[in-house]
Formats: structure tokens, C-alpha cells, sequence
DNA sequence: GTGAAAGCGCTAACAG
DNA sequence: CTGTTAGCGCTTTCAC
């Protein structure tokens, strides 16, 4: 019963092998009679078609690769990653699309491995995670010829396609509501700068600061890596700031913050508000829960793979941009949700 | 440049397509002289073979499945799982395998997709997460005739391979170490007892029990399903019991508990203790850094992939079983790391 | 609506 | 050590 054929197949239902194939792929050319003639014994024999065979002869794979660069692939045990997996996965099954993943670990993983990704008849398209300017993959990808769309925006102005969320805005209106709520010596603990995630949501930070007629204070920003620890000591220094409220530019990272402040013995948010940005699962069990900006990563996923297999189908020009909006999640940390207003300072 | 065949190359050289293809390939049976000039041409051409055509001539196609059943893949962002599959993804850079990653999000998907990885011509060979009885994914592999390894011993003692930690015996250790703290009244929050990690963890809790002469009370063992949630509502139950020290079958779980445990007002480690299971890191930044029992995660998955290729290799006869040990790894929650003994109780 | 025939680009005997 | 020769199993014109 194993490794059946299309002649095999062909032979049982006693018609030829174009035939067989023509029903296999829903073509329309066939007559009912003959087509249920032939699904049925496509059914009794639990026939399969060999995809390499069928990849060759029609040059697509229908697989998809999902490439996460080495300068964010020791994050991809941040729950942002497996999740924003999952929506690329959930995509692929509904798209009948097999999901390829490629984690570069070194250096030389990169070096080594785009070539080998790129290679004719393995992947029809990719789906990048967004990175830092240097590492020039987007540039490789563009030059291979190979359809991709990007997880975030790039860096480089160029010609690509890519799936997003507002950051800026993100982070501007998680700002103003701290303004809102009072608070006027406002610290942030950044992403990485020379990523558009980093970038953006400082940028909304300081927009939502000269609106609310504050001056960006450089000692009140404080680059860290999108991890716990990052968060951690740039809340440590941060804090010898006395700011009284901080805007974070991730969950993960506010989670660090949450530490640093805890065995500074302040209390939030009476002593020390808190907005980041995310909302992961983690976020409400945070002690306190953490107000946050809540951007739709599992959809952003869905999107992506809905964007390549566009542009597999109609060509990559003109290049499609997505963005995604944002919202707020008011919980404990900001300090919104205080029976009394006692809060009360300069 | 695009899309040279091995044709092109050999013209090129002016070889034959066999003698191109042994280059590629690394055969032994050709000359130095010849071997140069074809690399060269290689290279300057930048040529790439095509995998699909690869595949299908040489009947392997360089790729394997990880895949992981409905049951687990919503806890696909707990950090296990992103760890395991780095393990997974690095194991398969450095052996040139393409990984394949599929994620059965509903009951739909294990009855569609299944069929569709199992195709010949996909996988070379699958890993297969370890899950509940019931699925029969187990069973679909054995008779689809794929090789397949299986992460963490299966239910069904029958005759396949599989890579797992020893959990019996690691729990069992944490137990013992919370006896020889002097608790003696200790309760257990389990994993799903439908899961062979669930149960050995169970099994090593008991048999830490009976050796130290301590009775199992069922009171003091709540079934929960490895979520932050789920080690929440099991804690809050026990808590009900008075235990003066908690065995918690994963460190995700035990954050819950943590939650729980706050909530209620209860100091740790002086009026309730904890020791879990895992060692990720968010262990050793809990509050308070966590007493949890270690398990090599990431060279689980790099096992994985070995011994799936031992099979590929080498044929699916004997099984192969390998199985990791764990290590206890002390910090706070558990009270050895107290500077006063003061905790004298029942 | 159906079949014949020509590949897709590679690997792998088999000769020499 | 190298070239010739068959395929691998499917898709896809092109006739009929």
C-alpha cells in the first residue's frame, strides 16, 4: 500500500494519468462521473501524491519559511515570538501551506544558512522578522528573487513589504494617559535602538511629552534589549532618577522593572507608576497587573502569511504595507484604577 | 543568473552532469583537478541546486516535522516549548536539515493536516511532542511507516523511540529536599495526569513520601494542566489545607501558586514553602528566585534530532530510549537558603 | 472531457 | 575517475 503513484491510481480507475492529476488538483475539465470514479478509489487506496514530485514538475513547494535572524533569535523564548509562530502556523494550515522554521543562532548560521534557504525549489516565499539595519538579509532577500514580506518595519526605506503596528501611536497614547493620570517626571526604558519596534515607541513617548508640554529628559531614557533583565537594571538607574512614572517599552522588560522597583521598596503605583507595552498573558498576573498596550501579535502572524501568499499570487509591486492599531489596557500599575486620587505630586 | 541546473555547470566545465553532481555531493570518485574547476564555476555562477528535483531523485528530502498535537499547542508559549524548538532548530542547522514546524491548533487540524505531513516526498522523519493517550497520532505515525521520535515517553508502552528526562526521580529529589528542610506536611499541584510527565512527577512525589514514612494525602494533591493559571486556582484549593510546603510539577504553575499564595497573605519560604520543576528562567526571578529541579530543555531537543537521524540512518529497530537526568537547584523558596533555622514545625 | 508526451532538475546504477 | 542512461512522480501543454 505504500509509495502508490498516479499511474497506479490511473490504472485502477482505468483512465491516464493527466486525468487523475486534473481531478487531484480540482481542475475543472473533468466529467463527474469519471471524477467520482476516481476520488473513490483515491479513497480506498489512501493515495497520496509525492510532494517533492509535484513541487518539481510545477514549481512551487507550498511551503513557507519563516526566518528569525540571529540578533532576535535567543528572544524567541519571549512569549512574543512563539505566539506571533502560532498565528503564522494557524495561517498556513487554513492556507494549506507548510511551515518552515529557521532559527539563526551564530553568526555563521546567517552565513551559512541563507544560502541554503534561498535554494531554488525549497521555500515560495519567506516571512522575515524585522532586525537590525547591518545584517543585510532583507538586501539578500531582495536580490534572491524570492517573494518575502517582513515582520515589522525595516529599517531601510526600500521597496518591501511588511506587516506592523503602530508603535508610535502605541506609545504616545500610553504616555498621554500617564499625563492624564497626573504624572510629570516620566522615565522609559527602551527597546533596542537601531530596531523600528525600539525606535518607534520612543518616538511616541517623546511626542506624547512635548504635546503635554514636558521636556524629554535624556537621563529619564534608558536603552535596554526587550528582556527581563534588560528591564531590570535600566529600571535600577532609572529609578536613582526619581521619576514618578515609567513607560516601558515591553512587558517582558516591565516585568524586570516590577523587580528593581520591588527591592527599592517603592510601591506601585503609589510611589511609582507603570505603563508598558504587549499585553502578554503575563501582564494581568503581574503583581500589580500591568496597564499596557495591547497590540494584536497572533494576528499581525495571520496577516503576514495572508500578505505573502498575496503576493505570491499577484507579484510583490506595489509593496504592501499593513499596520496594525493599538489599545490600551488600563489594569493596576498606572494607578487609574485607585479608589482615591491620593496621588498628588509636583 | 537565475535558475542554472546542473546542466548549465556541467557545459560550463565542461563535465558531464554526474560528474557535477559528485562534486556537489562529495563523492569520493573524482579527480582534484576536476573537483577545483567545477567548485569554482559553483561559485562564480552562484549555483544552487534544486531541492525539489533533489528530493524526488534521491528520495529523501532533508526535511523534518517537529510537531506538536492540539493538547499542547496552546502552551506553545510557555517557555518549554519555544526552548525545546531552538534545541531543535540548532540540531537541524548544524546536520543541514530543514525544519518543518506543525502546530495542530484544533481537533480539525489533527484529522486534516496529519494525512498531509505524512505525504511522501515531505519529511524524512518527524518529532513528535509526547501527549495524552487518546489522540492516536502515536499510532498513525507507526503504521504510516515515517520515522519518528517521540519528546517524552508515551503513554502506549509499545515499541517506539523516545527521548525524556527523568521526572520520577527528579521530583522525587525535590520532595526529599523539602523533607530534609523538616516540612512535613506537603502538598503537590500535578501536571495533567493524562500526561506521562504529569503522572512521574506524581510517582517520584509519592515515592518521596512513603520513603520518608510520610502518608499521601489526596487532599494535598491537585490536578492542574502545567498553566500559570491553572498552579493558581490548584494552590488557592490547597492552601485551604494548611500544608507548610508545596511540590509544584512546573515552574510556569508555580508562578500561579506564587500568585495564590501572596493573595493569601503567606510568607515564603517561612510559612509556606516551594520547590517546582523546569528551571526556566523566569525561576530565578520570581519572587522570591525559585528552589526548582532542573531539566536540560534545549539539549532535549538537540537529542531529538540526533536520534532521529541515528534513525533515519540506522533503521527504527531497537527503539531508542534515551533519557536525561535533572539536577536540584537551590534558592529561596524552598527556606535552605534562610540564615536562621527558625522554622521548627509539626 | 480525455490522453499522449514532454519535461521539471536531480541522483544513481552501470559501463567503460 | 568519468560519461551514459534511466528514472524519481508529478504537472502541463497540446492534440483529439
Amino acid at each position: 500500500m505504500q509509495n502508490l503513484t498516479l499511474e497506479d491510481i490511473a490504472q485502477l480507475a482505468g483512465v491516464s494519468r493527466s486525468t487523475v492529476s486534473r481531478v487531484i488538483n480540482d481542475h475543472p475539465n473533468v466529467s463527474d462521473s469519471v471524477r467520482q470514479r476516481v476520488l473513490e478509489i483515491i479513497h480506498q487506496t489512501g493515495y497520496q501524491p509525492n510532494l517533492a514530485a509535484r513541487s518539481l514538475a510545477s514549481q512551487r513547494s507550498n511551503i513557507i519559511g519563516l526566518v528569525i535572524p540571529r540578533s532576535v533569535s535567543n528572544l524567541f523564548i519571549d512569549p512574543y515570538f512563539p505566539r506571533l509562530t502560532q498565528g503564522v502556523a494557524q495561517a498556513c494550515n487554513e492556507s494549506n501551506y507548510t511551515l518552515s522554521l529557521f532559527l539563526f543562532h551564530t553568526k555563521e548560521d546567517e552565513h551559512n544558512l541563507f544560502p541554503r534557504i534561498s535554494r531554488p525549489g525549497l521555500v515560495d516565499g519567506i516571512i522575515l522578522q524585522s532586525t537590525n539595519v547591518g545584517d543585510g538579509l532583507v538586501q539578500q532577500l531582495s536580490q534572491s528573487g524570492i517573494p518575502f514580506v517582513i515582520a515589522g518595519r525595516p529599517m531601510e526605506v526600500s521597496e518591501v513589504s511588511y506587516v506592523d503596528v503602530d508603535n508610535i501611536t502605541g506609545a504616545y497614547s500610553a504616555v498621554r494617559h500617564l499625563v492624564h493620570q497626573g504624572y510629570r517626571r516620566i522615565g522609559t526604558v527602551t527597546g533596542p535602538l537601531n530596531s523600528t519596534a525600539g525606535l518607534d515607541r520612543l518616538e511616541g513617548f517623546k511626542r506624547a511629552l512635548s504635546e503635554s508640554n514636558l521636556d524629554f529628559d535624556e537621563q529619564l531614557c534608558i536603552e535596554a534589549d526587550f528582556t527581563e533583565g534588560g528591564g531590570y537594571y535600566a529600571a535600577q538607574r532609572l529609578l536613582l532618577q526619581k521619576p514618578d512614572a515609567f513607560f516601558i517599552a515591553s512587558d517582558t522588560m516591565a516585568l524586570g522593572a516590577l523587580r528593581a522597583i520591588r527591592e527599592a521598596g517603592l510601591a506601585i503605583p503609589d510611589e511609582i507608576a507603570l505603563v508598558s507595552f504587549d499585553d502578554l498573558p503575563i501582564a494581568s498576573r503581574a503583581n500589580p497587573p500591568l496597564t499596557t498596550i495591547r497590540q494584536p501579535i497572533r494576528y499581525l502572524g495571520i496577516k503576514l502569511v495572508e500578505t505573502l501568499l498575496d503576493i505570491l499570487e499577484n507579484g510583490s509591486n506595489p509593496p504592501r504595507r499593513v499596520v496594525f492599531g493599538t489599545q490600551l489596557v488600563i489594569r493596576e500599575s498606572c494607578g487609574a484604577n485607585r479608589s482615591a486620587p491620593e496621588r498628588l505630586r509636583s
